[in-house]
DNA sequence: CTTTAACCCTGGAGGC
DNA sequence: TGCCTCCAGGGTTAAA
């Protein structure tokens, strides 16, 4: 699934084609989607010049003078460059054409959104309901153990679903939640409240070299994916500790990984590395 | 306010 | 081989 850094990646290829150029046209070929795509949107858009491609948490926005198409890829989709010629395939939901570009949206489960916010609404990522409540990027410099600590203070939910809210910090989603815990050497069931700052600061650590790692060893991958003709839903190669390793030797210790769930979603971990 | 659970959807895996 | 069931997951929303 698209986590953070796939979308940043994802981000980084089309900023390096889409901005300064004219949207010749935009088809949204099915509308619906986890809300369903404005109808209007295609004509709210094309011959509009696109101004930047910014990104907020795992939202894409693709930025024009009148408003911003906020993206989002949710947990099938993708977006990838294509030649003007190639048929679309089941689940190519949407569809960007610029002179010298042209872009799919393929999303079988269509969990992923397309919206729209107009620029006369204020600023998108203040305003934006979708937007406006979510947490810090994990590569903000505010973002520290001690502004973690302070946030979590007196909260009983357990460590692993503090950070998949999306309200303290944004792009850790499950995949990387275990990573990131196992690396800081943090038992995921912990009450986040009772995290020291020391273990916050190494969270925050944790969390960031979790995603820059990500971010390094499958940007050529995805870079590849998006400027010629790579399979749809190629995501990062994981290069995971612990996540989906139940019972495989823990690489730092050799203990069996276990396997727990929490609020419905699984979790990986040492017992013996992360221990309360 | 905090926390929990249902929900949206399809593809893939496993059982028979 | 095919049909059925189950599960995975991000993130919003309603409910407790």
């Amino acid at each position: 699934m698209p986590e953070l850094p796939e979308v940043e990646t994802t981000r980084r290829g089309i900023a390096t084609l889409m901005p300064g150029q004219t949207l010749q046209r935009f088809i949204a070929h099915e509308t619906r989607m986890r809300w369903p795509v404005p109808a209007d949107l295609e004509a709210i858009i094309s011959g509009h010049p696109v101004l930047d491609c910014k990104r907020r948490g795992k939202y894409l926005l693709i930025e024009f003078a009148h408003g911003t198409q906020l993206i989002h890829l949710g947990m099938s989709g993708s977006l990838r460059r294509v030649p003007a010629d190639e048929p679309r395939r089941r689940h190519d939901h949407a569809e960007w054409q610029f002179e010298h570009a042209r872009f799919l949206l393929h999303d079988p489960r269509r969990f992923g959104a397309i919206l729209w916010h107009p620029a006369d609404a204020g600023p998108v990522e203040s305003t934006h309901p979708l937007l406006q409540n979510l947490g810090i990027e994990p590569f903000d410099p505010a973002f520290t153990g001690e502004w973690l600590h302070q946030r979590l203070r007196g909260r009983k939910l357990a460590v692993k679903q503090a950070l998949l809210s999306g309200t303290l910090v944004v792009g850790v989603g499950n995949i990387y939640a275990s990573e990131a815990l196992f690396k800081a050497r943090i038992n995921p069931q912990t009450a986040a409240g009772r995290l020291s700052v020391m273990r916050c600061t190494r969270l925050v650590s944790a969390i960031r070299e979790t995603l820059t790692q990500a971010l390094e060893s499958g940007g050529s991958t995805l870079r590849d994916y998006l400027n010629a003709t790579g399979e749809p839903g190629a995501y990062f190669d994981l290069h995971a500790a612990v996540y989906g390793k139940q019972g495989a030797p823990c690489p730092s210790c050799s203990t069996p990984i276990r396997r727990i769930v929490q609020g419905q979603r699984a979790t990986y971990y040492c017992p013996c590395c992360q221990q309360r």
